[in-house]
DNA sequence: CCATCGGATAGCCGATCGGATGATGCCGGG
DNA sequence: CCCGGCATCATCCGATCGGCTATCCGATGG
């Protein structure tokens, strides 16, 4: 009784790999392949897989929080594991938020993974230890904690856009912009749209 | 008489996929992998490959461009194929520069890839079309350099200082904090502090 | 049931920024 | 020897920002 898996990934490197791998295991098998929340969505209701290996950075279209979250609000849903290259403190968030039952990274081994696939079907979580370590730093800590609409304005504000620009972007107004502004300088300790990008960029609150 | 290839990436899974897609064609042969640097060294030294697969992002310690550049200084070194999955101008400029033979996105499909190892072990030059044009793009203009004292604003800008503190800490006036800043907005083509931090990080002029 | 929090909105006002324009001095390559 | 790039400084002005104070609403949770 193997362990059905399908895979999520806009690499045809990495999809061929992960096929490749996992055809060398004698309790998993690939089941189907995706590039695009479209496919990946007749992928799972045709074949109906235990686990699926999701990668976040999709390029263009949807992300993989967003198709994870697709996938995981058809009926009995497939479990899903991240396997991503990026750990940001938001996409750890986002994935998890969006029903992902685990979070590797691909710098992670080969077995491993295996065993990520195998915990993921029987119902575990598995984490990656950079990824519980963020977990665990945020839990710990009473510290600020920017919320998803800072995040958003955040990664508006690291494209150089104004006040007016981003609150067209969010539909929203100016003033709001303003308020979520003034609490993200609060929270990251900063009092300029400047040092806010270069903190949330340090800490990996938003990344590039 | 097949291509010898060597395999450079810090992923266990994209060196696996790599390995078993080679596998499958009939004139290329993995003759070797490695995550670091130090591997990477001994295993080209050792197998004489003609081809180096290289990942760019090699996680800790130095990265592929540095990689590359010690494996071309060997005697009768290798031709270096990058295979990553960003392509940042410095990125491209650095391992370019460092000697690479090419340079693929890892979203290529498989023959396309297979095709570029092929050209590179004949000593042609392969570039996704997205790097083309990257480079083309700034062929074409004359490459805008941030200056030293450019570097310095941009280092104070990040952490968020007013011109007037930028001024003294420089010991200089605010007119010429104002003249670099406008300088710099021209050479990132942006019109914004933050964009302009947001793009000194991503061209790694600073640091975080 | 009421406190708290995230999010959205508003107005005010002084401080700061960004663009435009122009000028000076130094240095190195053609 | 002159030109161009770099660094320096100055002034003007409209646009934008950042801080402050306040209100409103829905969800979450003691």
């Amino acid at each position: 009784m193997s362990v059905r898996v399908v895979l999520v990934d806009d690499h045809p490197v990495v999809r061929a790999g992960l096929s490749a791998l996992i055809s060398g295991t004698d309790d998993l098998e690939v089941v189907g392949e995706a590039r695009d929340l479209a496919t990946a969505r007749s992928i799972v209701a045709a074949v109906r897989p235990d686990v699926v290996l999701m990668d976040l950075d999709l390029g263009d279209g949807p992300g993989g929080a967003a198709v994870t979250a697709e996938l995981r609000a058809l009926d009995d849903p497939p479990r899903v594991l991240v396997l991503t290259t990026y750990a940001t403190e938001a996409d750890i968030l986002r994935a998890l938020d969006a029903g992902a039952s685990g979070y590797l990274l691909k710098d992670a081994p080969a077995p491993e993974l295996f065993a990520g696939i195998r915990a993921t079907a029987r119902g575990e979580t598995v984490l990656a230890p950079a990824v519980a370590a963020t977990l665990v730093r945020r839990a710990a800590s009473p510290g600020p904690v920017v919320t998803e609409r800072e995040v958003a304005v955040l990664e508006l504000l690291a494209q150089g856009l104004g006040n007016r620009e981003m609150a067209k972007e969010l539909f929203v107004s100016e003033a709001t912009v303003k308020s979520h502004l003034s609490h993200i300088y609060t929270k990251l300790g900063v009092d300029t749209r400047a040092g806010a990008v270069a903190a949330a960029i340090e800490r990996r609150i938003i990344r590039r």
